[in-house]
RNA sequence: GCGGGAUUAACUCAGUUGGUAGAGUGUCAGCUUCCCAAGCUGAAUGUCGCGGGUUCGAAUCCCGUAUCCCGCUCCA
């Protein structure tokens, strides 16, 4: 698939009402998207697709609707507040970013170990460093020497330099505050009534940011907490036994260093979560059932299963709550990146939150006769990111040639009829001869049946196909001189354009059935 | 956050050395049309991303800024 079929599925997101740009009037909003008419369906297909997979069709997974905001004492018990506050620092010679405390150490005074790629960038960053900091360093070949160690005690992991600038700390959680009253009153209060007089920088930020952090809150950064915090209510109230799972919808928030890819890292984003409770032995067989499971359910609304791989996690990249994980991966245009990641995440989270809480959150085991803290697989998929894949798969651009042999490009969206957000186009041959009329009726019957359902009466009927093409219709049932006659009408097929006809009277069973077969 | 590119109608894009903006597609109305986009007629739609500056005059030159894309970087 050619780079640019991302600018042709974006524009065509924009013109047929997927996905708009945020606030695109005054000039748009960095990372943020609003799904239109049809990507709010698209989304809630998937959405509920996953739901009836996960919840419905399974005894012992149970849902779960929290609130976005929670108390800041799940985030530092989640180890979120100390995890998203890392200091960062940029390489002020190569401009690499990285955290202040993963970087390799040198003492004040040691040479610097200063080395690049290749002889030119060694050229360029030796005259950046005379330029910018008045320091001549010899250099030999693609390293440079001269420079000294600061009272940093680090330096610049990719070229060793010790010219960075300040550490910054990055909050990757959304922070606002709760409360009528504004934090930043009490600040001025107590900055006027000279409270502050003669605090350092470092010690006035620390002041300020205690008055302020008593009323801040915090936007979830996962959906996956709540489901350990109301652990012991739902496993209570729903009388649930080990193994049993509870599941999850719902908008994350997390202030990203770098979007990317249209709605692919974005701040605001939507996930499908479930945290399957299970014996701390069995863990490693329900890891096993939830990854394939999860394949088995992305692949099955693809047109190329074969785009989805798992990717075991490496030793270095586990979360700090992970003990073992496997990522979902999908080929997308720009390389193959996540989608889902099913992890082991052992007995981490409720026991951090037994812990913090003072609560007990275990489970008796009524049979053994024993107390345990489960532990925990979780299934966390990107439901934004699931629309974008299942856009990306679906996509297609076929050459046709008609009857005077004059080629013409159609672009379908083959998405998974289920997955689609119209059902059925309507559609009158023509606009005459009570065609229109008869139309109206079938498409009514669609709509009674809680059927998504268009009707479209405007341009030459090929025009109208291939609209509803465009936006993944995967029928179209029109009415032709022969309707009136027989009581029939076509169905045409989305992506073998075939047609065959079907009574009027049953159309709306046909198409349930095709829906239901899908 | 860095580097590069871009931003002109709903979409894709033209726009000359600076002189008050065009095309195709789409949309809408009507005609035509009995099955796979681009038949006929007509119509609507532009603060040229935003804010400054230079100039008699800026879509065009300069500065700032926002957003998007690509690459790096980052990414529990």
């Amino acid at each position: 698939m050619s780079a640019d079929v991302m600018q042709k599925i974006i524009s065509l997101c924009k013109r047929r009402g997927f996905v708009f740009q945020s606030s695109e009037i005054y000039g748009g909003l960095k990372s943020a998207y609003d799904y239109g008419p049809l990507g709010a369906e698209l989304k809630r297909n998937i959405i509920n697709e996953w739901w009836a997979d996960m919840v419905h069709r399974r005894e012992n997974v149970v849902g779960l609707d929290a609130s976005i905001i929670m108390q800041r004492k799940v985030w530092e018990a989640s180890g979120h507040l100390a995890g998203f506050s890392d200091p960062l620092v940029d390489c002020l010679v190569c401009k690499n970013r990285f955290r202040a405390d993963q970087a390799p150490k040198l003492a004040e005074g040691v040479e610097a170990p200063l080395s690049f790629a290749d002889k030119g960038q060694a050229k360029a960053a030796a005259e950046l460093i005379e330029k910018q900091f008045s320091l001549t360093l010899e250099r030999r070949g693609k390293d440079l020497h001269g420079a000294k160690g600061s009272g940093r005690g680090y330096v610049c992991p990719a070229c060793g330099s010790p010219f960075l600038s300040k550490e910054r700390m990055f909050n990757l959680m959304f922070r606002t505050s709760i409360g009528a009253t504004d934090p930043l009153d009490e600040i001025a209060e107590a900055m006027e009534s000279g409270k502050f007089a003669g605090l350092s920088g470092r010690e006035l930020r620390q002041a300020i940011g205690e008055i302020n952090e008593r009323s801040a809150v915090y936007l979830r950064p996962e959906t996956a907490q709540a489901m350990f915090v109301q652990f012991a209510n739902i496993q209570q109230a729903m009388a649930m036994k080990v193994p049993f799972g509870i599941a999850q919808v719902g908008k994350s928030f997390r202030n990203e260093i770098t979007v990317e890819h249209f709605i692919f890292r974005s701040c605001e984003f939507e996930q499908m979560e479930m945290e399957f409770f299970c014996e701390p032995e069995t863990a490693g067989e329900w890891l096993d059932f939830w990854r394939n499971a999860r394949m088995d359910w992305w692949r099955r609304y693809a047109n190329h299963p074969e785009k989805f791989h798992f990717r075991e996690h490496e030793a270095d990249e586990l979360a700090h709550y992970a003990d073992k994980c496997y990522d979902i991966e999908y080929e997308y245009p720009w390389g193959q990146g996540e989608l889902e990641g099913i992890a082991n995440r052992t007995d981490y989270d409720l026991k951090k939150h037994a812990q913090h809480s003072g609560q007990k959150l275990e489970y008796f085991d009524p049979v053994k006769q024993q107390k345990f803290v489960p532990y925990v697989i979780e299934p966390a998929a990107g439901a934004t990111r699931g629309l974008l894949v299942y856009l990306i798969d679906a996509y297609c651009e076929e050459q046709l040639t008609d009857a005077n042999g004059k080629t013409d490009t159609r672009v379908v969206l083959k998405l998974h009829p289920r997955l689609a957000p119209i059902k059925v186009a309507v559609l009158p041959l023509v606009k005459k001869d009570g065609m229109p009329e008869l139309a109206r009726k079938v498409v009514e019957a669609f709509w009674q049946h809680g059927i998504a359902a268009r009707y479209d009466e405007t341009h030459a009927i090929g025009r109208r196909y291939r609209r509803h093409d465009e936006i993944g219709t995967p029928y179209c049932l029109t009415i032709d001189g022969q309707t009136k006659d027989d009581q029939t009408i076509t169905i045409r097929d989305r992506d073998t354009m075939e047609q065959r006809r079907v009574s009027v009277e049953s159309a709306v069973r046909e198409v349930e059935e095709l829906l239901r077969n899908s």
